[in-house]
Formats: structure tokens, C-alpha cells, sequence
DNA sequence: ACCTGAACACCGTTCAAGT
DNA sequence: ACCTGAACACCGTTCAAGT
């Protein structure tokens, strides 16, 4: 059999199995030949769809970020017209940092479902489409509430920054649960930290939600000086 | 020739080998053959002095953490007794939001300075000495500056997340520098994208600078409220 | 257009053999 | 103890061959 009268594979199902293995047993487990016996097919087959292992990598990744939520910033972008003053948002849309805590949430929640692929994703956009659009949602959002753009920018990487190092590993499981590790002369500080992986959950995510909360403080005293100051 | 008088490697001369090579060639490109020719040994060679690749990148990662200064935190966990109360800093250290800015900006510098390998140091201490230390260190100076237990965890955590999110990858070279790929239909706010990664330096720290300051003046905040409601 | 097997230049790791 | 070459089961990718 050489080729079939309807194809076996197709570019969405490739990204889907990808996904899941690297979900299942990490990134250094996704082979392509793995990968194609997973789908039934010979190695070589996946050439057909992908130019090259890299492209495949790329598709999976956008298709994780095609997941974050972007809605909060639509109503404003979408009217307004030119609000651009710092006394408040724009348009129809939710104040900004309401806006920036549900898409950080949300945007946490795609990346940590997928942890093993968020050091492909932290590379930044690239020319994966998905990125781009959000990309271009925070930064506008963040324009048209008054920020400048400068500013805008800073604030746009300073939440990657956040969102990618709190989805890329969990912190409580960095800690190996056997009590031995931590001898007390060497770690006087560390007596418990072998408990900390088995609150796992409440750990990572009471550490975002307070670095969230404790960034949009900060970020809402910038912004309270902008309008003092213009 | 099989064993020389005196032996060719050495654990530290691997280890110095393979960050360079990661260094410059990323992650991908360390390879058990490709160290030992850069050493001008076979590939086997190295299984005298690391039992597996993993216990090689182990070391590796180690000795990049090793550099991250913690004499800040010294002074405060070495007297001070039972500090235990939110109304300041025990001891002589320096006071907590200074000693916790220093120590992000060399723990960033750090592991800015070899980007390849922040995903696999970004999985948590483990058994590595260095990073036990790390972590060692700031909990214990945040909980004698009078930071409850949980509250200190967090704290570690999200730093953390900050810090390894800002070095795994530049968010200004993120954005392809051609301004073809930006679409003023598709991506309406991303017209001067374009001209990001060529001011890599500068919106990567301002963006790290901005988040650090905006943490830790939401911190501040927070500690504030600790001797508040005791 | 889409799949196949064979082939190329690579991997990490084991092991018997050398000194 | 520390290095070697040979070997095993893998890689990503190319290519001619099939329908």
C-alpha cells in the first residue's frame, strides 16, 4: 500500500498526537518515528505535512496559545476611539487591570495544562499567529487604557515573563519529598520543605495568585502617577 | 594508548566544556560524542565521571546557580535570634525588600548569562547543593524579617517564576525583525514590532526592572497589613 | 498528492579490552 | 582507575519508488 485513496494523516491530527506525547512523557519524547507509529504511519510519512520537526513544534505550540482567552480585551479595542489620557479606560471595555488578571489566569492556566512545551513557547512569537494576536490585544488594550507605549511594552513582557516561569515547572514538586535531602546543617531553613510536594496545587497557585495581585498593585501605582504627572 | 598517568578529564573540565558548547549552540546541541571530541576523548570516556547525561546536566546547571550572589541574605539569618515580629528586619542584615531586589538582579544576571539551560534549571532545586542553598537562604531571611512561613514560600516561589521567566528567553528578540510579518490587518497594534528586537538590551531589562519594583511594591503593601492585623 | 522502505549521519549507553 | 573501539537500539531527514 503506498497511498491511500483518502489520506491517513492530516496536520491537526499530527498536532494533536504530538501534543499528547509530550504532555504524557515529556519533549525528548516526541520522535517523529515514534510519533508516526503512534499514528499508524512510517516515519517519513509526517514529511508530507511538515517541513521539518521544528514546524510540527511550531504548530503545537500556537495551537496552545490559541487557547488563552483574549476576549477581555476585545470591547475596548474594538471602540474609544482616541481615549489615550491615563484618567481611565477606554470605551466599553473592563478597566485594564481587571482585564490583565483574567488573561493572566487564563493564560497561565493553557501554559501550565502544557508544561513541557512552554520552553518552545517562551521563545517569544515568531511568525505563529496565534502569538501575534496576543501580542497585539495586551499591547493595544494596554494603549488605548493610556498607558504609553513604552510603558505598554514593559508591561506586556513583564507578564510573560510571570506567566511562563509560573507555568514552566511547578515550585512545590522542584522539592524532592524525602526528608533526608535537607540536612539541617546544611539547610537550616529547609525542615519541612520535604512536604511542600504533596500541597503541590495550593503552593504553585497561591504563589501566582499573590505575585498576580502583588504586580497589578504595583502596576496600578505607576499608573495613578501618570495621571499626577503628565 | 588506554589510561593515561594522569587522568585526561575531569568532572569541573566537563562541566565547563559543556555549558560553553550550550552556551553557544543551545541545548540541543550537547551531545555525549560531539563534549568528548570538544575534550579530544572518545564518548564513552565521560561515563567515568557522570553516570548518565542527566547527572552531567545536573552539574552543569549547579554551577550556573553557584553564581548567584546570597551574601545579602547572610548577616540577617546569622544573629538576630527569634526577629519573629512584622515590625522590621532582625539583625544587621539589610532590610528585606533591598536584600530580596539585590538578589533577583543576580540571580537574573546569572541565569540570563547561559538562556540555553534555564528549562532544565527551572524544574526546582532537586538534590543540587547550589540550589538548596539558594533556596535556603531566602526563606530563612524573609521569615526572620518577620514574614509568616506560608506567606515566605510564596514569596520564594513567585520570585522564582519572575525571574526564570525574564532569562529564559528575550522578549524583544521574541518579534521577527521584519516588518513584513505584521499585518496592520491582522495584528492592527504590532506596526513597530518590527523595531523591538533591535532594542533587545534595553526592553528587556526596562520590562524586568518595571515587574521587579512592581512586585515588590506590592509586597511592600502586604507586609504593611502583617503588623496590621497580627 | 501521499505513503513506503532503504539509507545517511547522527544519538546515549554498555561492555570487554587495555594499561 | 580511566581510557579505547565495537556494538546496540535509537534519532531527523532525504530520496527513489509506488499508486
Amino acid at each position: 500500500m503506498a497511498r491511500p485513496r483518502t489520506p491517513l494523516l492530516s496536520r491537526e491530527r499530527i498536532v494533536a498526537a504530538a501534543l499528547r506525547l509530550i504532555d504524557d512523557e515529556g519533549l525528548d519524547a516526541l520522535s517523529t518515528r515514534r510519533l508516526a507509529t503512534e499514528l499508524s504511519v512510517s516515519g517519513p510519512s509526517l514529511y508530507n505535512h511538515f517541513a521539518t520537526k521544528d514546524d510540527l513544534l511550531d504548530a503545537v505550540v500556537d495551537s496552545v496559545i490559541g487557547e488563552v482567552d483574549l476576549s477581555m480585551f476585545g470591547a475596548a479595542a474594538g471602540d474609544a476611539g482616541a481615549a489615550g489620557t491615563a484618567g481611565g479606560a477606554g470605551g466599553t471595555g473592563i478597566a485594564w487591570p481587571q482585564a490583565l488578571r483574567d488573561w493572566a489566569r487564563s493564560y497561565r492556566a493553557a501554559l501550565a495544562a502544557h508544561p513541557n512545551i512552554v520552553p518552545v513557547l517562551a521563545q517569544g512569537p515568531g511568525r505563529r499567529p496565534n502569538a501575534l494576536r496576543l501580542a497585539d490585544a495586551v499591547f493595544g488594550h494596554l494603549v488605548e487604557s493610556g498607558w504609553p507605549r513604552g510603558q505598554a511594552t514593559r508591561i506586556g513582557a513583564l507578564m510573560r515573563y510571570f506567566v511562563t516561569g509560573s507555568a514552566l515547572a511547578s515550585f512545590a514538586a522542584g522539592f524532592p519529598a524525602d526528608a533526608e535531602v535537607y540536612d539541617a546543617a546544611d539547610y537550616p531553613h529547609l525542615g519541612e520543605a520535604h512536604r511542600l510536594a504533596g500541597h503541590r496545587g495550593t503552593v504553585d497557585e497561591g504563589a501566582f495568585e499573590t505575585g498576580l495581585e502583588a504586580l497589578l498593585d504595583g502596576l496600578a501605582l505607576r499608573y495613578a502617577r501618570l495621571a499626577e504627572r503628565p
